[in-house]
DNA sequence: TGTACATCAGTGAACGCGCGTTCACTGATGTAC
DNA sequence: TGTACATCAGTGAACGCGCGTTCACTGATGTAC
């Protein structure tokens, strides 16, 4: 049956959600578009009146899901201190554990190096915004200014080190959990203390 | 019909030696086993004379690459010129653009994170070792010194850095190239420059 | 404000396809005598 | 060394299954009068 214009917008957003949780939790492969519908309440013949194809979807999906993920780098204070709870918290057991509510670079940034041009320009985008974001974190600056060069290589080192940590560390979290909280431990220990010596 | 040992040797090494490049190449879940027989030039039918099933034959491919990966790493001359030359190869838009070839850890270390905690098991030991042979390199040790925790600190994060650079090179090719090649270049700066002043 | 009707979000069966795996069969290999 | 035969690596058709996508249908929505 038809559903109220306000309705089908929820359904759509509901869509949204539970893929990208879900294509974060089990990869672009890993998760059917019925899983999803179903995830969201609904059955998977009505996705193709809110999606073109489950290319579209993932597309959209990923880019919720970096929005989401950028958006507390936007409400921080600048400095020292802010920085370093985001560190604690990216390289911690608990994102290692939960990747659906995530970094979407760490989760899924593998599965859109193998995927179309499309999807590649989507993450590229989310990665480029979370390099700025970084930079004015990192040199203390305002929403408007325009961060250093130095300022942006410091976020691409961090950034890099903090996404291959991560994805170590859940390579490695069922086979030696031992190993995977090493990883964590030590490059949260090198991150958080960088600032100061540098 | 039946062929000699030796040429039923020489079949298994060549499905392997297809499995770990078509793996990292398309990821676990983008390659059938049709694919890899075919590639060694051999029907699928057969392949479960070799293997229990696809699960192990994805154990060994991978463990396999990780050997080939890390062999490069034990015959090296100690030292940071040695070292140099691993970071400017690894972080290469030659090895970017050919993970056939490449690093098991970039190409499928998500995977590898979905899958069972067999796998996991698999990457943990190679992991593991490219960590240790990492730390004696950078502290300029034999096979058969035990590095120290400072050097195993200074390799986890280098292969962090390494890994995640790799990881957000590839995503981003095909969208942005140049932010890719600006990834790659920064990192392999930072990190070939690092040893002198730390 | 009421009524008639076109719209269209959502349903669920059906499709073609590719996957991992099985299995009866083939015929060269390699062993027993 | 020769011969007979059991072995088994490899073949290719067949299977059940889940996937993305399509489509005829339903019935509440929202518009036209």
């Amino acid at each position: 049956m038809k559903v109220s214009k306000a309705q089908a917008a929820e359904n759509r957003q509901g869509i949204l959600d539970a893929a990208a949780r879900l294509y974060r939790e089990r990869g672009l492969s890993g998760v059917g578009v019925a899983d999803i519908t179903r995830d969201a309440g609904l059955t998977h013949g009505g996705l193709y009146r809110h999606f073109e194809n489950k290319d579209a979807l993932v597309r959209e999906a990923c880019a919720r899901a970096f929005d989401w993920s950028i958006a507390p780098l936007d409400g921080m204070d600048a400095g020292t201190a802010g920085l370093a709870a985001r560190v604690t918290s990216y390289l911690s057991p608990q994102h290692r554990d939960h990747p659906g509510e995530g970094c979407p670079a760490a989760a899924l940034a593998v599965d859109a190096a193998r995927a179309g041009s499309d999807l590649s320009e989507v993450f590229a985008q989310g990665i480029e915004r979370n390099i700025e974001r970084f930079a004015r974190v990192i040199e203390g600056l305002d929403q408007g200014d325009e961060p250093s060069a130095e300022g942006r290589v410091r976020a691409m080192q961090m950034l890099a080190t903090m996404v291959g940590g991560l994805v170590l560390a859940r390579a490695t979290a069922a086979g030696r959990p031992a190993l995977s909280d090493e990883i964590l431990a030590t490059l949260r220990e090198h991150l958080t203390a960088q600032p100061q010596h540098r």
